[in-house]
DNA sequence: GAAGGTTCATAGCATCCGCAATGAAATCGC
DNA sequence: GCGATTTCATTGCGGATGCTATGAACCTTC
C-alpha cells in the first residue's frame, strides 16, 4: 500500500438513505417475521400472500404480484407452501384456465383472525414509539413510494 | 367455504410500516444494487465492507460486523469474494492472531475512488427528488435507528 | 380454424443466506 | 501455569431466493 495513493473520497455509509432504510427494514421486519415464524410457522412472503387473500377473497397470482411487491414465482412458491400447510386452496379458473384461484381454507381464515389484530398491535405500538417521528417517516415513504420506479 | 365464516378484521397492507418499509428499502437498494452489479461486480454486502475499508482503513471482520449491521459470516463471506477479486487484501494481525487485517489493495482503492462519487451522486440525486419529504424521512428513520434492537 | 404471439403459473438451476458447528487463539480463574 | 471459558473467523449444510426456461391456455389475425 504505497503512500502516495491519493485520498479517496470521505462517505459516510450512516447518512446514505438506502443503507439506513436497508437497516431500518431489516429490523423492523425481522422483528416481526420471528413472531410470525415462531407462533404460526409462517415467512414473510406468505404473510404477504396471506394478508391479500384475508383482504381480497379469490385472487390469481397474478392479481397478488401486481398488488403486493412480490414477484410471481415468489408468489407462487408461497403459495405452494401454504397449500402444503393447508391454509389456502388453489382452483382452477374455469372462465380463464390458466388463472388459478387462490382462497383461505377454514384453517387459514382461522389463523388469519388471530394474525391480524396482533399485526395491528405491533402497529399501533410501532406508531406509540416513534411519537411525532411517524408522521413524519410516513411522509417520507409516501414520496418515496408514489414514484413509478 | 362456508358462509357463515365470521367476517375478519380489516387489514390495510399498505399502510403497514414494515411493509412500507420492506418495500421502499428494497426499491432503493436494488436500484443501486444493479449500478453496482453492472459496472463493478459487486454486491450490496461487498459494497459495505468495501465502504467501511475505505473509511477506516485496516479493520477486523469484526470492526465491520459492530458498524455496518452485518452479521460476521456475512462480513466473511463477502471479504472472501473481494479476496478473489483482488480489491482487498488479508493479514494476520500478530498482536493478536485471531483477528485478521483486511485493507484494500490498489486496485480496490482505485474502484472505489469511482465508486464513491457514483454513490455520493446517487444520493444527492434522491434527496432532490424527495424535496421536503427527505428531511421528514430522515428524522423518522432517526428515531428508528437510534433504538437499541 | 390454424399459426404466431402473449399471458399465466410453475420448475430447474445456480447462487445466496442464516444458523449452528468448528477450529484456532487469547483470556480468565484458581 | 494450566485447564476452562470466551472471542474471532470461517465453513457445512439445509433451505430460501432470483433468474430463466418451460409448458399450458388464451388471444389475435388472417
Amino acid at each position: 500500500m504505497p503512500d502516495d495513493a491519493p485520498p479517496l473520497p470521505e462517505f459516510d455509509l450512516y447518512s446514505f438513505t438506502p443503507y439506513r432504510l436497508a437497516v431500518a427494514a431489516k429490523r423492523t421486519s425481522e422483528e416481526l417475521a420471528r413472531k410470525y415464524r415462531e407462533r404460526f410457522g409462517i415467512s414473510i412472503p406468505e404473510w404477504r400472500v396471506l394478508v391479500h387473500l384475508a383482504h381480497s377473497g379469490k385472487v390469481s397470482v397474478r392479481d397478488i404480484e401486481a398488488r403486493v411487491a412480490m414477484e410471481k414465482y415468489e408468489v407462487s412458491r408461497a403459495a405452494k407452501r401454504l397449500r402444503e400447510a393447508n391454509l389456502i386452496e388453489r382452483k382452477e379458473n374455469p372462465t380463464d384456465r390458466r388463472l388459478v384461484i387462490l382462497t383461505l381454507t377454514p384453517a387459514g381464515r382461522k389463523m388469519m383472525a388471530e394474525l391480524l389484530p396482533l399485526a395491528k398491535s405491533h402497529q399501533a405500538a410501532l406508531e406509540a414509539r416513534l411519537g411525532d417521528a411517524f408522521e413524519q417517516l410516513e411522509a417520507g415513504l409516501e414520496q418515496l413510494l408514489k414514484e413509478p420506479e
